[in-house]
DNA sequence: GCTTACTAGTTTCATATGAAACTATCTACC
DNA sequence: GGTAGATAGTTTCATATGAAACTAGTAAGC
């Protein structure tokens, strides 16, 4: 009738391959640098765009405020990130890398992409490219229009 | 020089993809029916393979022990799954849905599949041939050989 | 049949998680 | 410049998680 196989949903199988990917590649940086996925994540995105606030890190690092805060306090406490209070407000912080950070992430990064290119190498460059295809099809960026429609007034009643 | 890119990372991207996709379809079934993911995988696997023991449903639903333990402890009180003392081995149990489990199993499968196929709508068939083809390169069932090689017998040191 | 090593499933315990509360600051309006 | 929301980031607290210990049973060698 209704031929439910968990093994062909694609739910689960994104989950499963999400997991076992985590898990292996988080050896790579976990192990050597005691360095948590939120924190690589962090790193990467610190490279990328120094002077970011905790705010825009979670949003490009899909990491909620909370595991940011605790991530960043971490990696403060190392050295490997600095923070400096933002000019134009207050209440956040301008966070880059420290030198130590920077030279970690020049470690870490090779090793990472090494591992996804040994991860891949059962697939033509043609279906890499698709995957990546596929990926921004079902994953786009700027996260979907936010489960929350952010009002940014709220309520704004017309008379 | 390296130019890493968070975005273009395949972990990343398969972890954002995961979680989005884990939390948009669990709503469908944890507030309608307080079933949890883990819980909900058991349920299709019992529905699929009716009479496995707890260690082959963790198996099949790529969870841990320990959750699939507290999983169906959940399930058995609520009266939709049902043990019974394994005749071969005293230590386990045939686990099966109950009539009522099989009931919810029903509700919830037409509405896992339609989330499915409105999440997929955006790809032609073959694009969702191709991806799943992709997915089964990627993260073969049989879950790879098992980072613990799981020697049969201790150390087994020959003369 | 006893002993030893193993396995199925549960429980314990220490850690990870995130929702909600909180603090400090900002913005808009008066 | 004072007041009423909103927001950045941290902390609190209750729950989820899984490694390791535990319980009960199995299997193999003697």
């Amino acid at each position: 009738m209704n031929p439910f196989q968990l093994e062909a949903f694609l739910p689960y199988r994104i989950n499963r391959l999400a997991e076992r990917m985590s898990d292996s590649l988080s050896r790579v940086y976990r192990e050597r640098f005691a360095i948590s996925v939120a924190q690589w994540r962090i790193l990467a995105t610190l490279h990328d765009a120094p002077g970011l606030a905790a705010k825009e890190v979670a949003r490009a690092t899909n990491l909620d405020k909370v595991r940011v805060s605790r991530a960043l306090a971490g990696l403060k406490e190392r050295g490997l990130v600095l923070r400096r209070l933002s000019r134009a407000d207050g209440r956040s912080n301008e966070l880059r890398l420290s030198a130590p950070g920077l030279r970690l992430f020049r470690q870490i990064a090779p090793l990472a992409l090494n591992w996804e290119r040994d991860y891949l190498h059962g697939l033509s460059d043609a279906q890499r490219r698709r995957l990546f295809h596929l990926l921004d099809k079902l994953d786009p960026n700027p996260p979907i229009p936010a489960q929350a429609p952010r009002r940014l007034r709220a309520g704004a009643p017309s008379p």
